[in-house]
DNA sequence: TTTTGTGAACTAGTTCACAGCT
DNA sequence: AGCTGTGAACTAGTTCACAAAA
């Protein structure tokens, strides 16, 4: 109905489940969009990617109202709008700190330019790698060069891929830097302001939840 | 069907936000006993690693009564019961499939082979990688011999980091292998059998998730 | 005392089911 | 007819609060 007089922090309110799953949407869509597929009903999506119906329509509604009833969503059109409220439908220029095997790899990671991040570089504190590049061809900066760097190429996520000794200090760097959104690889706890946005990746958390469920049975995910 | 009260699948019973906790506390727990920490509440456990007190001490009621009351949790008995519970009182192997950028860095990830994780091998279709090493010394094999070497290597974990559009097919072979704990890199939907345990880290959505509270974000303090 | 272990209360997230629009 | 959008019902997960134990 209203999106007019809200209270302003939109991202406060979603929870991070539904923004998970509007990604898994878009990429849907985008098969669809490829496949020639021109409109297509939540059911459908529902049915084709193991998906709930209900579940897609209600985290569609947190932003608007884009199907046609009777008809379901145009894809072209609902994958528009899903780019614009990931905020996808403008550049998104990240850096990578931590130029080690893990660093490097991600640099040249295709999945993250294919919806349209650029990683644009990379950072380390050993000074031999710096002035080299990723195979791929992102250059490696000096960690020192960080804050100047970060503005001056209007960076707006920060992946952290350092070990887990130097992971607060770099992380605090980067909240100084004024990044508001970290992407981190690093295993252990972080803290970082309520205004900044960390996601992490552990590894070693993901291994042992496995482990577990080798030693005492089964699931599906 | 029958509902007895022996060894039912434990891991069907414990949810999965369970089972990376116990993961987290093992950690903070290797922290504290190298530390020379004793015995610990779950209050102060909570307090350090900023957890909930009540819930740490739920999630270890699924398996047992480790604490003494008036006491707290003796540090290095905990520590061995999480490990037992989690299945790392034994090797465990682990197999790579893809080595590209990323299955290269994760087979020479320090983070692995310090819980106990052995990565015995990686596997890649492509014929001018195989019989070189990882710069760690994981050697490469033909995914040819996949299932011959898992069963030879009693591979328990395989790690798959191959593009989006053979993971579906890597994932079977897996499956036929009888691999029954699968962690994935690739992007998408992986459908696998209900007695196969499969993880998914997906870097394009989490990547999305933080572009969309780059784009929406707080700005109230 | 202190702190556990746990039912009860609460909060978050999912699915159902249907009114209402096309 | 078909399908969305959404309150209501349900399920899962977290936190509270306290009796019981050391």
């Amino acid at each position: 109905m209203n999106e007019q007089n809200k209270p302003r922090p939109l991202a406060e309110q979603i929870s991070e489940l539904t923004t998970n799953r509007l990604s898994v949407y878009l990429r849907c869509l985008n098969e669809l969009d490829q496949s020639g597929v021109r409109t297509i009903s939540s059911k459908a999506l529902a049915d084709q990617f193991h998906l709930n119906a209900a579940q897609i329509r209600k985290d569609l509604a947190y932003f608007g109202e884009f199907g046609v009833r009777g008809v379901g969503y145009y894809v072209k059109e609902l994958k528009r709008h899903l780019r614009q409220i990931l905020g996808l439908d403008r550049e998104v220029r990240v850096a990578i700190v931590g130029a080690g095997n893990l660093g490097l790899a991600l640099a040249d990671y295709p999945g993250f330019r294919q919806e349209g991040f650029d990683i644009v570089m990379l950072f380390d504190s050993q000074s031999q790698k710096i002035g080299l590049h990723s195979r791929g061809g992102v250059p490696i900066h000096d960690i020192q060069d960080f804050k100047r760097l970060v503005h001056r190429e209007k960076i707006g996520i920060v992946v952290v891929a350092v070990p887990a000794a130097s992971a607060q200090g770099v992380v605090n760097k980067v909240v100084a830097a004024g990044v508001k959104a970290i992407l981190n690889f690093s295993p252990g706890a972080l803290r970082v302001p309520d205004d900044v946005k960390l996601k992490s990746v552990d590894l070693t958390v993901s291994m042992e939840s496995l482990s577990f469920h080798l030693a005492w049975g089964d699931t599906t995910e």
